[in-house]
DNA sequence: ATACCGTCCGTACCATGGTACGGAGTCAAG
DNA sequence: CTTGACTCCGTACCATGGTACGGACGGTAT
């Protein structure tokens, strides 16, 4: 299996720039070039590894790890190092229950102008002055 | 009450290039300049309205509006239009919810994988293997 | 009156996750 | 063997919300 990264890409649900990308934040390598070795070698070619490589990080990113994290998981792959999976898993999962508890704690508030807003059309909106410092 | 730039950024809580940064966006209006008129102008002076503003811009951010979002409320601030304010904080809960609705799945999914990934130390860590496509 | 801090303004840069472009080279089919 | 699609590579650009810089000028305290 060598395919080139326009195949991989679209095989990863990705665009060719996307790939690209990536090899340049260092989550994928370049393969080797196999075509004519003249100026510098021809297109390269990718296999199996590639492209589960690629899914992975599209599943990493699915979860909500951020291209940085991912480039932690991918090397921690090879080294099995499970109590650090776990540590980064949990960093993830509590910045989740912040950010869940922030947005939570927006939504209450905006829900509830918007009611006051709804019940009353008297007088300056309740939302716009919630905003107001005076 | 005429401050400069420097009184009214620490006044908002933020820095003098922010506001100008919101001055481009269009938030805030550059006032006119009281200064020397010589070469144009000498320096900026800002009043209770403008704190005024800049602090609505803080809130409303703080509520999880874009900048952009804040630009059609201090629009409708003028206009009293109280269901364009509404529909608007409608969108925002709505996207609000979607975004915790997401990110409680995220969050479920790490936490079981964490949890199945303690309990067993051998074989491939389950947190990994749930990225990998094979 | 002169030092010194603040302002003005354009422009460039930061992170994040990509997308787009242009010119040169390569590869496979017809 | 030519054509046309694809690849390579650097670089610039998108949105978002700012931050930083540098030179010229303004305003004020001593």
């Amino acid at each position: 299996m060598q395919i080139t990264i326009g195949k991989l890409a679209s095989a990863g649900g990705v665009g060719v720039e996307t790939v690209r990308y990536y090899q340049r934040r260092g989550l994928m390598a370049t393969p080797v070039r196999s075509g004519g070795e003249r100026w510098g070698g021809g297109i390269r070619r990718y296999g199996a590894d590639d492209l589960r490589r690629l899914r992975f990080i599209r599943s990493a990113q699915a979860a909500g790890f951020t291209l940085d994290e991912i480039s932690e998981l991918l090397a921690l792959e090879e080294s099995n190092d499970r109590a650090r999976v776990r540590r980064l898993a949990r960093r993830r999962i509590d910045a989740l229950d912040r950010k869940i508890a922030q947005m939570t704690e927006t939504r209450a508030v905006l829900a509830r102008l918007a009611d006051q807003c709804a019940a009353s059309d008297t007088g300056p909106c309740p939302i716009l002055t919630a905003f107001e410092p005076y």
